[in-house]
DNA sequence: CAACATTGTTTGTTATAAAGAACGATAAGT
DNA sequence: ACTTATCGTTCTTTATAACAAACAATGTTG
């Protein structure tokens, strides 16, 4: 919820509510009123004010909750967009991506992917599945 | 401003404003008024129930005026976009992603990236990639 | 050219976001 | 014990977000 991500990203700077309500332009109470919770609909304004002083941003306060996380965009398409949606909200960070991206661009992966893939599977069981092939 | 993103994204969806106000569940008045930004300063909640049927997020909505300093591992909307447009113009195809997302899954990419990684260079080539499922 | 639907706007009202206190609790100082 | 300060909370008030309905303007069909 948005009062625990508030209220923590204060108490991590060392502020009081009010403190941190005087830092933002807000009033004391209500900054109260959103950290339980009690005011789980602010505006765009009170909430960019709050942020600022807390080096944070709208995004970050407003947590998963209100995430969907594709942006509109003319390149990328709807199926496109749903896809990468879906991996995302399956964990996929973008860190992930790019490494394995560069991996597979790369030419020498191969054996030692499935190397990997063996050993992997001899250790530990967690992974699911295992490259046969890789055909470009 | 924030009115002219709703509005290009409604029209690129072929949505009148009622339809869109019916869709997101506010009234077409209050819809109109923040698309001429004579509302600046919306809830979160409407911004979120406008966001949702145009397929965007309040992020994008916002627009660049309260934009994001990266925050510890919370995802990035527009890096992804870059990310993976990038990634297509370089030939990577839906199936292939579909294959790395399975990849990324799995985890047991990660013991070998080092290894690869040493000696990526080379090679420009769509790559095509075949993984066989395994059950274990 | 009616009658009607659909567009986006403007008008009034209501609901509630946000302020501005005043409040009890705790702590430090005199 | 009596201040004085700061903490977070709860009252009361007012500003305005958000609605519903009526509106003019344009479009569509018989």
């Amino acid at each position: 919820m948005i009062g625990e991500r508030i209220k923590s990203l204060r108490e991590k700077k060392g502020y009081s509510i009010t403190k941190l309500a005087d830092l933002a332009g807000v009033s004391k109470s209500y900054l109260s009123y959103i950290e339980r919770n009690m005011q789980n609909n602010p505006s765009l304004k009170v909430m960019a004010k709050i942020a600022a002083p807390l080096d944070s941003n709208i995004e970050y306060l407003l947590g998963e909750e209100h995430l969907p996380k594709i942006y509109e965009d003319e390149i990328l398409d709807d199926e496109w967009r749903s896809i990468i949606k879906k991996a995302v909200d399956e964990g996929m960070s973008k860190g992930d991506f790019q490494a394995l991206k560069d991996l597979v661009r790369s030419n020498m992966w191969k054996e030692s992917l499935q190397d990997a893939a063996v050993s992997s599977n001899e250790k530990k069981k967690t992974s699911n599945i295992i490259i046969l092939h890789i055909d470009n």
